[in-house]
RNA sequence: GUCCCCGUAGCUCAACGGAUAGAGCGGUAGCCUCCUAAGCUACAUAUAUGGGUUCAAUUCCCAUCGGGGACACCA
């Protein structure tokens, strides 16, 4: 609604001759202001054109007066340069009549409909299990997608698998290690000098490691060094599927997951590298295989070959974003952890070489998000997989369940270092604020309820035109006012999420939101002695719908009963 | 040493440069003959420090202090 309001606004602006103004706010005034909207025009007008406020109060009161007074009901200007209104009340309803008929489906925007976007989150190391930090990238994906998905982008989620390289070396010495240790399966001579090599610097030690030990040699009753490659595989797949079946628990699943070594299989690195070639961009210094990262954006020069033949991490991502862009997503979205920030100007870069040559156009957006601390006795530890120091995901949701980790996870912001105590969180869960906006949705689900009892008949479109009556009638202070209003600014919310990448905002607005409502029910009885009063039952209905629909994008219950 | 985040109430977090800085938890005091009290009402407590830009700064810029992270032929 606010978007509308803003090309009404725009056109008062042409029709007083002030046409240069962008980036105006439209929103609720503070309670001292007695009126629905305002806006900051005036003074960013007067600032532009370097004319008197005065002035520019004129020239839009009579524009409103002549041309839009069926809209702007009422107005006024305050200092220092606000324009406050009062819409016509049919703009509310007109909005609320949108969620009663498209009811799941409300909001329908379109506003990216020929985006086709890639979003890659997570794409954790397969090196052990999921733990809290990796569940805020999770959930982030997750509804970002919904959301995009909502905006009309036709959606590609993908979980990238780093199933090669040192660390997965050093997890399967770990493991193997593990297996000599406790005699679990036989085990080659030459394997344990592979093991020692290989651990030289350091290895995983999370309790993990021990269940995968024994799983691996009930497969393997003699460890071989010409079947560690198969090992290997087998120990990323059990990880795989250990991480799969958290990310079930949370409802998350991926359109795809797509193994490091599949990119190599393809024969994708030698075009890559015959691409680079021919852009003049690789050279070869001290026996390895360089990128001449600088010419991409980077600070210095990158290895991608090193000198013993084992391609980097860096090189790996040249060749998956090409994959990505040859797939033909124009939008590609990465959820990155902000240990990566120093990644992003070289993948930046890389991307807009490989689009250029293959002559696409291709946003790439790189969301960083800060890491999860631990605290343990009031003391903050960072988390690390190959210490096994961490809290696993799946240790999160057996206290706490999916919705109140998505929901303390959710409402913050990407930006915010969060620490996270588990301790306090299941000592909070049940006062989590899911709660809170679950319980408006139960107390919607109630009185719906009660009213079909009472008349199992009623239908929509029988009321809606006292309806239409009811909200233009309705006092401006009344919770039930506050309610349409709220009500009718969720599609902002959602393009809000979007601009910022960030859900956090569905999660305030979903707590403003049941915040109203449950005083709108303190305050306003719907069914009273066997009686309905159905416009107040239409607002019941419209509420129930955007409480389901949030709650949705969010993946988290709306229980009927609690 | 260089770079990126962050610093708001006792605690966990909000606030596209906007008007009287908001929630939840915790604390105190009230509210169920009536659609579910997992709720409502009232009270107390906050922008790290010092400058600057602006009609307007929690927000932008600079410095200081404090916390996290990154600066590999690791991933």
């Amino acid at each position: 609604m606010i978007e509308k309001i803003k090309k009404i606004l725009n056109e008062v602006l042409n029709d007083s001759g002030f046409f240069q103004v962008k980036d105006f706010e439209v929103k609720e005034p503070p309670p001292n202001i007695n009126f629905e909207f305002s806006t900051n025009l005036p003074i960013l007008i007067s600032k532009k054109y370097n004319v008197l406020l005065e002035d520019v109060y004129n020239k839009i009161e009579n524009s409103i007066n002549n041309n839009y007074k069926n809209i702007f009901i009422e107005i006024n200007f305050t200092s220092p340069g606000f324009l406050n209104f009062n819409l016509d009340r049919n703009f509310y309803y007109e909005e609320l009549k949108k969620i009663f008929f498209e009811k799941e489906e409300y909001p329908c925007l379109d506003k990216y409909k020929n985006k086709k976007v890639l979003v890659e989150f997570i794409s954790a190391n397969p090196t052990g299990p999921l733990h809290i930090g990796h569940g805020r990238c999770a959930v982030l994906g997750d509804v970002l997608s919904n959301i995009l998905k909502k905006m009309g982008c036709e959606v590609y989620k993908e979980y990238y698998i780093n199933d090669r390289g040192r660390q997965i070396d050093i997890l399967t010495a770990s493991v193997v290690e593990v297996i000599i240790l406790e005699n679990l399966s036989e085990v080659e001579e030459e394997v344990f000098s592979w093991c020692r090599k290989v651990l030289v610097d350091s290895k995983y030690k999370g309790e993990y490691i021990k269940e995968i030990s024994v799983e691996i040699s009930k497969i393997f009753k003699k460890i071989t060094l010409n079947e560690i490659e198969k090992i290997k595989t087998k120990i990323v797949e059990l990880i795989m599927d250990n991480i799969k079946n958290t990310l079930k628990r949370m409802g998350i699943d991926f359109d795809s997951y797509l193994n490091e070594t599949e990119l190599y299989k393809s024969g994708l690195n030698q075009k890559i590298k015959n691409l680079l070639q021919e852009f003049g961009l690789i050279e070869e210094k001290e026996g390895a295989l360089w990128v001449k990262a600088k010419n991409l954006g980077d600070e210095k020069d990158r290895v991608i070959i090193k000198s013993d033949g084992e391609p980097t991490y860096f090189f790996s991502d040249i060749i998956y974003h090409y994959y990505k862009i040859m797939r033909n997503y124009n939008w590609l979205i990465n959820i990155w952890g902000t240990d990566h920030h120093g990644y992003v100007e070289r993948l930046r870069g890389t991307v807009e070489l490989i689009s250029k040559k293959l002559e696409k156009e291709v946003k790439l957006d790189i969301i960083l998000y800060q890491l999860v601390s631990l605290i343990t006795k009031n003391q903050r530890v960072s988390m690390s997989t190959r210490e096994g120091r961490f809290i696993s995901l799946d240790e999160v949701l057996d206290e706490v369940g999916s919705d109140v980790t998505r929901f303390f996870l959710l409402t913050k912001s990407p930006n915010t270092h969060l620490d996270f105590d588990l301790e306090l969180a299941k000592e909070h869960s049940l006062k989590n604020p899911v709660y809170y906006t679950q319980y408006a949705h139960t107390r919607c689900v109630g009185i719906l309820k009660e009213a079909s009892n009472l008349e199992p008949n009623f239908s929509i479109e029988q009321y809606i035109d006292d309806f239409r009556d009811y909200i233009s009638n309705l006092d401006k202070t009344s919770y039930e006012f506050k309610l349409v209003k709220t009500l009718c600014v969720y599609s902002n919310v959602l393009e809000k999420c979007i601009e910022n990448f960030s859900p956090h905002y569905l999660c305030n607005y979903l707590i403003d939101l049941s915040k109203i409502f449950h005083k709108f029910y303190e305050t306003t009885r719907v069914i009273s002695s066997n009686k309905i009063d159905f416009c107040r039952l239409l607002l019941v209905v419209a509420s129930k719908i955007i409480l389901k629909n949030s709650l949705s994008l969010l993946n988290i219950q709306a229980p009927e009963k609690m």
